[in-house]
DNA sequence: TGGATATATTAACAGTGTTAAGTAGCTTTA
DNA sequence: TAAAGCTACTTAACACTGTTAATATATCCA
């Protein structure tokens, strides 16, 4: 039955060229102006065909969390080579920050928009729903995990810890992505260079957590 | 020259009304159903009045967001009575907490969402650009500094400590919002109760800071 | 060859922000 | 007093949006 399994191929690449207009249109031009309308006239198919591959909008807007998550994945995977887990640690929040300002358009997706998640919640099927929790937080619990082996932070909950160093990181990377930084250090008169201040904090939490260790 | 100044009022009185009646729709339905029509309705006016009273939608949101601001500046000016600066740290970040709970459409117009600032950077007039600044950043700094000087954190660059807490606390409450914590939680089968990893968290970050001293 | 099935389309609904043009009603001027 | 001007507001329209129902077309199997 080749036939059957080639149209099914066929619907699955169809499918999948839908998903690579979307992202070419959201990475291109941002969420406000990726439209059902406009992602149809990429693949040069009439706007309904598209509900015929996905449920909704939202359900496309999930695709690309998922795409998101996979980047954010691989990146966190080459980590796993470094040997030191206070070194890895650092690495891996470097990581997160220059994916936050390379893919902010994802990091917007999968950290910063509401809608994805509320997607997740209405769908029934929830074979997938940890793909967020395994991909991008376990490698940070584990690198946590190995850091209190080597005797840091050992007077820490390993998961509050976890979540403590995930927030600080992603606060600072949502804060700087939507221009607050750069209206307090306008507003208060600081002597920091608005480009730099993203670096600098991160750096300064390092250092912070340096001390804790 | 009463009846003009009347008239001035009344002017007053409806752009003051169209925002009331914005407020309301938006933190009873949340922003996505808050239409430039729908506040039409509320105020009973046609859609295009409220175009002679805001430039466009974005200039509602962000009188909302300066409404939002001065909330939070008034729940933060009570604080200053307290006399112990780390004690008054703590409690700071507790009325943040319970702010972004308590409206949280108002957290997410403030702090999370994009337009309101965006609006501002193309608005030529930039004479209360610094209101966020002054409102919500100033206190904190002005804490961290007091700790500073009896004795606390010391070692710490005041204002990249103060951007480090607040990036902390606000990750907390984006991530929690926005349902992330609920996601990792069930994810990686962590054995914290939902409800609570808001509040843990946030406790397990003030014992941190306070090991910092 | 005929009917079922899968796939894609057109047309339409109900909504959005926004603008151009037009209309009452009051105020000022000739 | 009548005409002109100004203000506040409305109607109609444009160009979009996500989404659905109804319809057409092409392919497969009996």
């Amino acid at each position: 039955m080749g036939i059957t399994e080639r149209k099914k191929r066929d619907k699955e690449d169809l499918k999948q060229r839908i998903l690579d207009a979307a992202k070419l249109l959201f990475t291109k031009y941002g969420y406000e102006s990726t439209s059902i309308r406009k992602i149809a006239k990429v693949i040069e198919f009439s706007p309904t065909t598209i509900y015929l591959y996905y449920r909704d909008k939202n359900d496309i807007l999930y695709a690309l969390h998922r795409e998101g998550f996979k980047m954010l994945g691989t990146s966190f995977h080459d980590l796993g080579k470094i040997e030191d887990p206070f070194e890895r640690l650092k690495k891996m929040g470097w990581t997160y920050l220059q994916f936050a300002l390379d893919h902010s358009d994802f990091y917007e997706l999968m950290f910063i928009m509401k809608e994805p998640l509320q997607w997740l919640d209405e769908d029934e099927c929830s074979s997938d729903k940890w793909q967020e929790g395994i991909n991008a937080f376990e490698p940070l619990h584990k690198t946590i995990i190995d850091c209190q082996k080597k005797g840091y932070f050992e007077d820490q909950d390993p998961k509050l810890f976890s979540l403590f160093v995930w927030s600080t990181v992603h606060g600072l990377c949502s804060l700087s992505l939507h221009g607050h930084f750069e209206q307090v250090v306008k507003g208060n008169k600081l002597d920091i260079h608005p480009d730099k201040i993203l670096e600098d904090s991160f750096e300064n939490f390092l250092n912070l957590i340096d001390k804790l260790k």
